[in-house]
DNA sequence: AGACCAACCTGCTGGC
DNA sequence: TGCCAGCAGGTTGGTC
């Protein structure tokens, strides 16, 4: 969705934004009204994104920022096409073409306009090769780099597991410990590390911590290569294309079904009001379970 | 400070 | 066929 943005509003100026649902803007201090007059007239400098926001920097030092929550989408799509019924905010750009409409059904995500401020999250030792573009919105400092970003520091998040007191799932949807990762892509990283969800991650050893890095990455990049996960219609691309990325999954949705490592049917446990998915045997249940 | 849960929403599915 | 419980990819803010 990002590379979405970067192709399609980046260098664009914002002609008119109407909000259509008022709880679709959060976090925006001043107002719906506010956030309506502040974006006409500014210029899209960059698409950037950390963990599970995305944010556009604007010319004068603030940013559009974006989480789509459970169900949001955004998308381009032509000024004429008929009007979703999930429709938030509509953004038009000067030039005309395309406008760029927040649509969300559970209305879980939200837009808004924050500052700019200098990036002060964790840097590991192959330093800032990516430093995003006038600094991170002021309200997402407590988030901690994506693992795919180069400056991702494994060391500081292997000692911080060793700090905490609780499961190697809960601390990977922990998103000021690493950020990017949910239910299906924390059962998917723990699948290929051959971790239970509920391991005290105090027990962790860096072999093990260096495996679910590992895991995460790589079903970050491979489900980035194939466009995402989506089970359903809600989970597609700024040009309404779905991922498809389900189709590779392990374990996650895929309770009673075999392991395709092992063959082992999958269990589905409920877990944080949600689920769980594991192979009980390449992932067996720690003795001492945190969870 | 850290851990954990309810609350925020709409829509779909499966069981009765 | 209709109803309702349960479930769905997340974050925040509150309590303890």
């Amino acid at each position: 969705m990002r590379r979405g943005l970067d192709r399609a509003v980046v260098g664009r100026v914002v002609a008119g934004v109407e909000v259509a649902h008022v709880r679709a803007v959060r976090r925006h201090l001043l107002g719906v009204r506010d956030f309506e007059t502040a974006l006409p007239g500014r210029r899209v400098l960059a698409a950037c994104r950390r963990g599970k926001y995305l944010w556009l920097p604007l010319d004068d030092d603030r940013a559009l920022v974006a989480h789509l929550g459970m169900s949001g989408q955004l998308l381009m799509v032509p000024a004429e096409m008929p009007l979703q019924a999930h429709l938030r905010v509509r953004t038009r750009f000067a030039g005309g073409g395309s406008e760029l409409r927040f649509v969300d059904q559970r209305t879980f995500g939200g837009l808004f306009l924050d500052d700019l401020v200098p990036d002060r999250a964790p840097v590991g030792p192959a330093g800032n090769h990516d430093p995003v573009l006038g600094g991170i919105p002021a309200v997402l400092s407590h988030i901690a780099r994506d693992p795919c970003d180069p400056a991702f520091p494994d060391e500081a998040f292997r000692l911080a597991l060793r700090l905490r007191r609780t499961g190697i799932k809960r601390a990977l949807l922990d998103q000021s410990l690493i950020s990017g990762v949910g239910n299906i892509y924390a059962d998917e990283a723990l699948w290929r590390a051959r971790l239970h969800y509920a391991r005290p991650t105090e027990t962790l050893t860096r072999r093990d911590v260096e495996a679910v890095l590992a895991g995460v990455r790589s079903v970050f990049a491979q489900a980035l290569a194939a466009g995402g996960t989506s089970f359903d219609s809600l989970y597609v691309s700024t040009e309404g294309v779905s991922g498809l990325f389900d189709r590779s999954l392990a374990v996650y949705a895929r309770a009673g079904q075999p392991c395709l490592r092992c063959g082992t049917a999958v269990l589905r446990d409920p877990f944080m009001n949600r689920s769980s998915f594991t192979c009980p045997r390449c992932q067996p249940r720690p003795r001492r379970a945190r969870w």
